[in-house]
DNA sequence: TTGAAAGCGCTAACAA
DNA sequence: TTGTTAGCGCTTTCAA
């Protein structure tokens, strides 16, 4: 004998129908206010009152599978993988496609295949993909997604990819705007903190890259340095800086950068006289800090132009560009 | 005409079927792996092979809709308004729920009305919903969920809740540790910092009445301090305390008490000595930040015991006890 | 070892 | 103005 527990008896429209002694498709008419459809004012109260006495919920999967077309957005992200700047973003895309009616859920991305990953987020049958993450996206990825029905494939990335909707976006910048800067301040050994936790080298690898290619222009040296995000580990490398004689660190973002700046002045290595410090992400703990952080801020296209991207994408198939993602060094005290 | 784009053909396991020359219902016993099914080794490799080929995705909808079970878990949060720690857990509860083949997402949680928010949850028609959030599920919402035929309704509460598989941690015990500690420091005019970011109140609140019930206890004094999270905001907090003379603050957590320990630094107060700090949550931000912050830690639950609970919930329509979160005060350099 | 067929909850023609 | 009905893609029983 199954030890399965019986399922409870759900409440479906036909339920509904049945309490309300109306046919299920008058149901569905008055539960999705269907266009052109014609109930009268007395059947339609009734089927509502009767709907909500009986707690009745629709079936969202059966729904979509029966109209072809769904309203779930994925989004694929880690949550602990994205700082503050990104999150708050993250949310207010939700709350933008909200309002336009979708469903908006956040799927942890951590298959390493982006083929894999795309076959995952498929199976919901989505209709529209948002990934964040550069080269989480590619044009096969957009394909598996395509095949499944998925209206809009969007993806910020550092350049274009074929098939699918891009914000262009391009991290290598940030390094290459740190190094750029630290360059100005007259630093020429410069060293690159590579958070060493899972997640975030997608984020890291460009940067440092970025970093490199200011780096050859300029002609100063370029270390990478990874590193844990722990008091211990920014101690030890704090020390390493100093046995190497940097005299500017690009630290991968603000809280990197932060935790190494205060292992310097527990060393007593002056920031910025010594060894100045440039974080990314423009996060309030760069403020909180002293001394306050040098970082990179970016603009992200705006939640709402997203928002209408994806919206028309999905009718159209079709959507005006958005503007490049854009970054800003914002100057403090650390360098 | 309609201009609605064509939905291109989707490949379904009648194409797969098809191709392989074999029927559903053997395309169905390969792909599930369907215990008792006796399909011949060639089939199996063609079938598999026919479904690569055509770059074959199930449909998730369809599936549980037929099979009448959901592998989906709905983790209702907002990504923002969580901090590092609670995100870094809710990163881990993911791993935990995926190796045992759930699938997890996250669902923006913005709806302030408990049933309303669970009858969103509830189209989705999860096996499971894990809330972490103080007072998000009511019996009410659970009765909701239960009837949508989902198995395993959890939640973390400061008190069982009828109905729901509960994980007891009172977060007005972090207001409590807090407020007992600043006493013990010989603190007696306390503030308490009550965020005002949209999402935080949450959390907030319990902290507040745990320090107010404290207070009582000791008979010292509190005074809530609305406070955004921004450099201007903690100045002119900073400059508020000292005309109140207070002596001890509670900072709602790591993150607005580091703001709030800085601004005290750039106006001459000092820390601890004019005034003492406390956070919460144990970000490695207190770390960061000179003087280190004394903080609260909590131990929520281990990401696999959870992930447990809720895979014999589904089964068996039961499970053991999670154990409680406890709290614990770090003492650092600013109390 | 495989195929035929019923039906999960819902929407949308089409009929009445 | 409302009801009847045919599926959406899939799983699973039963029969072959």
């Amino acid at each position: 004998m199954s030890t399965e527990p019986s399922t409870p008896p759900q409440v479906t429209s036909a339920d509904v129908a049945r309490a309300a002694g109306v046919s299920r498709a008058t149901v569905s008419f008055v539960l999705n206010d269907t266009p052109g459809a014609r109930v009268s004012e007395a059947t339609r109260t009734r089927v509502l009152a009767v709907a909500k006495e009986l707690g009745y919920v629709p079936h969202a999967a059966a729904r979509s599978l029966r109209a072809g077309r769904s309203d779930l957005v994925v989004v694929p992200v880690s949550v602990s993988a994205i700082g503050r700047l990104f999150s708050e973003w993250v949310d207010e895309v939700e709350t933008a496609l909200g309002r336009r009616g979708y469903t908006v859920v956040l799927h942890g991305d951590r298959t390493s295949d982006p083929v894999a990953a795309a076959q995952v987020w498929a199976q919901l049958r989505p209709a529209a993909v948002i990934t964040v993450n550069d080269s989480r996206m590619t044009a096969e990825a957009a394909k598996v997604l395509e095949r499944a029905g998925v209206r809009a494939v969007v993806a910020g990335a550092a350049a274009p990819v074929e098939g699918v909707f891009t914000f262009v976006g391009d991290q290598s910048e940030i390094g290459a705007a740190a190094v750029g800067h630290l360059v100005e301040r007259g630093r020429s050994r410069i060293g690159v903190v590579m958070p060493a936790e899972r997640g975030l080298s997608a984020f890291a690898q460009p940067r440092l890259v970025g970093a490199q290619r200011a780096a050859d222009e300029h002609g100063v040296t370029i270390t990478p340095l990874p590193m844990r995000y722990t008091d211990d580990a920014a101690s030890a490398l704090a020390l390493l800086c100093r046995e190497l004689e940097l005299d500017g660190v690009f630290g991968y973002n603000d809280e990197y950068a932060a935790l190494l700046s205060a292992a310097f002045g527990d060393h007593g290595v002056a920031v910025p006289q010594d060894i100045a410090v440039v974080g990314a992400d423009d996060l309030v703990l760069g403020q909180v800090v002293r001394p306050r952080l040098t970082s990179i801020r970016f603009h992200l296209p705006s939640a709402d132009l997203l928002a209408e991207a994806v919206d028309r994408l999905v009718h159209d198939g079709t959507a005006p560009d958005l503007p490049r993602v854009w970054f800003e060094v914002v100057a403090r005290q650390s360098s």
